[in-house]
DNA sequence: GCCTTTATATTGAAACTTCAACAAAGACTC
DNA sequence: GAGTCTTTGTTGAAGTTTCAATATAAAGGC
């Protein structure tokens, strides 16, 4: 007498550490990304989605990467690149160029004022960052947060 | 000869475990919000954001909570709130009453059809918080991950 | 080669969030 | 209790992100 149709699984719910982790991480993604666009914003005047593409871009030795590849660097989609590139590119912070060996393909590059802008906002920023995050936080917290982050993201970025 | 005015003081750059830590949060800052966006739209037809200030109206006893507490709680302004309470309330999942010992206050409270709609997007919804977050940690990692995140919680809640 | 499929990138409309301004009631001072 | 300051909550405009649709080029199958 057993039932042919896969029964509706009963969740797994959370457990009690779970969920008091879990709360702490939504709480964290809501606040923290507040406070640092409300730093950049009222010092620098963007986003920080869009200071981290900035940032990504002066890493690399030529300031410029592939659409693509910066997008899933930045941790976001190609739409919401294109358009940020775009509002960037209005500031005259990144310019965009053909690519040479993929006639899709568009590159997007750091211009000197884009450099300039970052060497004067990146002091603000850290200090935000250590205010907010590193300060409360000892090495070793650090390492294991390093750890279990990297843990995670693997799933998410693919 | 001294320089009376304050030296524009060095940034402590961050150190390489640090940065390391740093990249991985801001990309989890990036990627997991829009994973939990994406499973709760196509499932349920909301944002994550949304989504949480459903369950947190139903953690309560009677269902319901000023706006204020409500904004708090969910890591969000008064003014997200508003608008979302407002995009919710045309769905017909929460109600806006007028608060009894404040005449300024407002009471979002969860209607029968909010709750019967969480019970609904619950289980989906746990199960993805579990395929993208806990399935990948040990008991140890949880319990360290909530004590981090209570640290940096505090400054960042006020 | 030709056809289909996949990858790259953009666009415009809709949804959500932010900022600034505002209105109204409570709290505090004198 | 009149005046000031603070708290509570909303609104509308502007900026950002998402979704769906599109255009174009590369890659793969035959």
């Amino acid at each position: 007498m057993t039932d042919a149709r896969p029964a509706p699984a009963e969740p797994r719910w959370l457990t009690g550490a779970e969920m008091t982790t879990w709360l702490n991480i939504t709480q964290l993604l809501m606040v923290l990304p507040t406070a640092l666009d409300r730093q950049l914003r009222d010092d620098a005047g963007l986003t920080h989605a869009h200071y981290r593409i900035l940032a990504m871009l002066s890493a690399e030795s030529d300031g410029s990467m592939r659409m693509t590849r910066l997008a899933r660097k930045t941790g976001t989609t190609t739409t919401r690149l294109s358009h940020a590139v775009s509002a960037l590119e209005e500031r005259g912070w990144v310019e965009r160029r053909a690519c040479a060996t993929d006639k899709r393909g568009q590159v997007a590059g750091l211009t000197d004022e884009g450099h300039a802008f970052l060497r004067t906002a990146a002091p603000g920023h850290v200090a935000e960052v250590r205010r907010l995050v590193f300060d409360h936080l000892t090495d070793e917290d650090v390492t294991r947060l390093g750890e279990i982050t990297a843990k995670l993201l693997p799933v998410l970025t693919d």
